[in-house]
RNA sequence: GCCCGGGUGGUGAAAUUGGUAGACACAAGAGACUUAAAAUCUCUCGGCUUAUGGCUGUACGGGUUCGAUUCCCGUCCCGGGCACCA
């Protein structure tokens, strides 16, 4: 054995090894349960960041530990290689997107295999090969004539310098990020999928997944959003066979409607527009902003009247129709009822613009008295009706039953039930993406592509401008005849969203070399009950999440999956790892991010960072915000540097050990060099071991002295504790402080003896195997050294021996009224009474009782016993 | 603005079901070994204090409880998402 711990050496012999025996490879096999393990997979930008070190790390512990428990386990890895950034890096670089993605692809390939993570290599693929999105054609294609695709039109940003449609990521404070110009809505033609027809099943279903945590179904319910109301309509004031339709879920305020407001785009406003400049006007300021609804639910509320009135349907009275610049068209009806006195939002539109404010619900008799009576009483309060005529004392339920009731006899409402989930708009004007597969021929429409002419290919050698959409340059791709009538016609240009690719590219992993079929029967193998494990940044949550288990239920309807339903069966959702961010201001509002690696802060004497400069040229810099790790803020921070100086395995532990996978973790150098030392150090324990000689581990639990037993107990509940660790919490940064405790008890417990060594074999033997999922290579070696011939990673999770934790006497806390005052020892079987009678005997207690007599006594079995006095 | 998280020593964190707050590490300081350095080992390490003890302390303000980092109400700050970043 090499007396010194040697990462680069044994990190290249253990993953030759594993390469050699084909150790990740995953075959179908009924024998065993099945496990798979599935990581998100990387879009690749160029090298690998932290955020898949601490990914794909967990995905391996998991993996590893469920292969060492017994199960099939596959852990597949691809690339979701389709998106913006290549086109950036063509435009940055002149570098074609294609070969800057597979260039990437290659290099982040080589970085995950220098971590020895146990993937299954045969069944990688890139979704940017028509080999793959080929299939999403023919599903899209499929779906389209279900009419579960669908054309509408849909609002962009705009940039008007550069005429291209912009990402919202690429809309920086109101402009364009090339051209500074300041950005417009425009509507244009998209195609669809209903994600709606699915809203009530996609809602449900969130209660039958357990193994989700509880935070991302909240997440995913409120962005579906179900919501109970009534659906009515204003009939126009001057022509009431045309009507003007909202939704509420506040019906009982109905009496309290003094105006109507509706989107800019609305028809009303539209029509109204035509006579009067000033709105028309109004109505063009709207356009102006992105799309994004951040930045439209903080801009100041803005609205102008139509000079339209429609009725109200109950009373007959007149209201006023506004236009207002929060009303957005894509929800509901795009019109709103107000009602100041008890929304929020319709009191500061009312106070602003002096419209009137009527009170129609009272909690306790309350009346409107002032301005800061409605503000704290708007939008929170369901009380009893006040001031509408008939409906008066009603409560809330009754009131929109009684309300709704009405509505329906005079046919202009009734009650429905509305999804705050909108459709899914998939259609990009990009150039790096999945085209759509539809020709548009002017005789026949939209005709999707036929099946023996999928897939469209995306042309590879194309120029990139940042203006425009680069397919529509192109008349070689859109040039096209009409597959029905045969006619000139004219292929779509626009690529499918990014998320297509990546909502079912987990199902494609159990058959990846089928050329004849989307999926086949071996998804039925891996996938039965779900996915066994997911993981992935948080940041997922609802997008990603939500638009994979819609095209799980798409594709069961399809009838290619049979019943599977949903596709995660348990979900881990690991906190993003963030660092800060550095910029310098440039001309036309931009800013040039700089990388926290070449930048140095100065700190005050409490550590607190006072100021930063660059490392090049020495000048200030500004700090930002510390963000997740991202290319567009270049705050992230290569973890290659790392894994060449340390090896993988401190990379990996130092890692895991720095917080809980699903807590965000702000990156910092400090502490790499303990998790080196810790390995350095159990090499060295190891290595003294095995150079006096390898012992076997048969002994008696009676030979051992009270300090080795000690021992051995810990050991023993160590390994409870990191299987616990590993498998129920997925807690390994807890799993790993317990094998450091262990190792210090090691440290210093007496083992010459006979029976001490064999303890020694035993711990070390316990200890690599404990370790082997988080640090595999080292863990490989050592399991060797100690048990020559053996394979540390086909072995069973070391299991505790129940002898070994037995234990005679425990210790207990005392408290005098909740305050900490001394400790007994009492016998591990101690009855409630003799507990009591040797805590009020003790030293503590009777100091801080004070002579005065218990009034309760507590005792917590096997914790502490408290005395009230 | 809306939805979801988080806030514990100088730092990362632990406390698993309401029961010993700060495990395990990092950094720092002191010492041992060494010609010296590195490595290694030992000790100290929330704050205050009249120090073998006591008081206090888990963002802030309240509450429930014998007992609250944990549960409830309110406030502040930080992070994620908000439908075209992935």
């Amino acid at each position: 054995m090499q007396d010194k711990y040697a990462p680069a050496d044994i990190e290249r012999a253990a993953q030759t090894h594993w390469n050699k025996t084909g150790a990740a490879r995953a075959v179908e096999d009924t024998s065993k349960p099945k496990y798979y393990c599935l990581s998100m997979f990387p879009y690749p930008s160029g090298k690998l960041h932290m955020g898949h070190v601490r990914n794909y790390t967990i995905g391996d512990v998991l993996s590893r530990f469920h292969k060492m428990q017994g199960f099939n386990v596959m852990q597949p890895m691809g690339w979701d290689a389709f998106g913006m950034p290549a086109e950036n890096a063509a435009l940055a670089n002149n570098v074609p997107p294609a070969g800057w993605t597979y260039s990437n692809i290659d290099y982040m390939r080589k970085q995950l295999q220098s971590l020895g993570f146990a993937i299954d290599w045969e069944r990688e693929f890139a979704t940017c090969t028509p080999e793959y999105y080929r299939w999403e054609q023919w599903l899209f294609t499929r779906l389209y004539e279900k009419g579960l695709v669908y054309k509408k039109l849909g609002t962009v940003n705009w940039d008007p310098v550069d005429h291209t449609v912009l990402a919202n990521e690429q809309v920086i404070d109101g402009r364009g990020w090339r051209s500074g110009a300041l950005i417009e809505k425009r509507e244009i033609p998209m195609y669809y999928m209903k994600i709606t027809a699915y809203a009530e099943e996609l809602l449900t279903e969130l209660d039958n997944l357990p193994g989700w945590p509880e935070q991302v179904r909240l997440m995913q319910k409120n962005w579906i959003g179900k919501s109970t109301g009534v659906r009515f309509a204003f009939p126009l004031a001057d022509n009431a066979d045309e009507q003007l339709w909202v939704f509420t879920t506040r019906a009982d305020t109905i009496m309290g409607v003094t105006f109507v407001a509706v989107a800019a785009e609305h028809p009303l406003a539209m029509r109204a527009a035509a006579g009067n400049p000033e709105l028309a006007n109004f109505i063009e300021e709207c356009k102006k902003g992105g799309v994004a609804e951040a930045d439209i639910a903080t801009m100041e509320k803005k609205g102008m009247p139509t000079g339209i009135y429609v009725s109200h349907p109950l009373t007959g009275e007149q209201v006023e129709v506004w236009v207002g610049n929060y009303v957005l068209m894509s929800y509901g009806d795009g019109a709103v009822m107000a009602v100041p006195a008890h929304d929020e939002r319709d009191f500061a539109f009312a106070l602003k613009y002096n419209l009137p404010i009527k009170q129609v619900v009272a909690v306790d008799g309350e009346s409107f008295s002032d301005q800061a009576w409605a503000e704290s009483y708007a939008d929170k309060i369901k009380g009893k009706l006040v001031n509408s005529g008939k409906y008066d004392g009603l409560g809330y339920e009754a009131a929109v039953d009684a309300i709704s009731a009405d509505l329906s006899a005079k046919q202009l409402g009734d009650k429905k039930t509305q999804f705050r989930l909108r459709d899914w708009g998939i259609s990009r004007q990009r150039y790096w993406g999945c085209p759509i597969p539809i020709i548009h021929c002017s005789t026949c429409g939209d005709v999707p592509v036929p099946d023996d002419q999928l897939p469209v290919v995306l042309p590879e050698n194309v120029e990139i401008t940042g203006a425009g959409s680069p397919l529509a340059k192109m008349p070689e791709f859109y040039e096209c005849k009409c597959p029905k009538c045969g006619g000139d016609a004219r292929r779509e240009t626009d690529t499918m969203d990014t998320f297509f690719e990546s909502s079912w590219y987990f199902l494609r992993y159990a058959c990846p070399d089928n050329t004849m079929a989307m999926v086949d029967e071996r998804v039925q193998y891996w996938c039965k009950g779900g996915i066994d494990q997911y993981i992935g940044g948080i940041e997922h949550a609802i997008l990603h999440l939500l638009y994979s288990r819609f095209f799980t239920k798409l594709m069961r309807d399809v009838g290619l999956i049979g019943d599977l339903g949903e596709p995660f069966a348990n979900l881990l959702t690991q906190g993003m790892v963030v660092a800060p961010t550095f910029y310098r201001d440039l001309d036309g509002g931009k800013k040039l991010w700089l990388n926290p690696a070449d930048v140095d802060v100065v700190t005050d004497e409490k550590g607190r960072p006072t100021g930063a400069t660059l490392k090049s040229d020495g000048l200030p810099v500004v700090i930002g915000g510390t963000e997740k790790m991202s290319k567009s803020k270049n705050n992230g921070v290569d973890p290659q540097a790392l894994i060449d100086q340390y090896g993988a395995d401190t990379a990996r532990l130092f890692i895991m050990f720095a917080s809980p996978p699903d807590q965000s973790l702000e990156w910092s150098d400090a502490g790499v060099e303990g998790a080196y030392r810790f390995l350095r150090r159990l090499w060295k324990t190891t290595y003294d071991h095995v150079q006096a000689g390898l012992v076997d581990t048969k002994f008696a639990q009676d030979s051992l002295s009270t300090a080795q037993a000690d021992l051995r107990r810990k050991l023993h509940q160590t390994m409870g504790k990191v299987a616990d660790d590993y498998g129920r919490r997925k807690q390994f940064n807890t799993a790993i402080a317990a094998v450091m405790e262990l190792l210090n008890a090691y440290d210093k417990c007496d083992l010459t003896n006979a029976t001490g060594r064999k303890l020694a074999q035993e711990t070390l033997e316990s200890i690599a195997l404990l370790l082997f999922p988080i640090v595999p290579h080292i863990g490989q070696a050592l399991f060797a050294e100690l048990k020559p011939g053996l394979d540390a990673g086909v072995q069973a999770f070391p299991k505790a021996d129940p002898a070994a934790l037995k234990q005679d006497e425990i210790e207990l806390m005392v408290q005098v009224n909740g305050k900490l005052r001394s400790s007994i020892r009492v016998a591990a079987e101690a009855d409630k009474a003799s507990i009591e009678a040797a805590a009020l005997a003790s030293e503590g207690a009777v100091k801080f009782m004070e002579g005065k007599p218990a009034k309760k006594v507590v005792v917590v079995p096997g914790r502490l016993v408290n005395i009230v006095v």
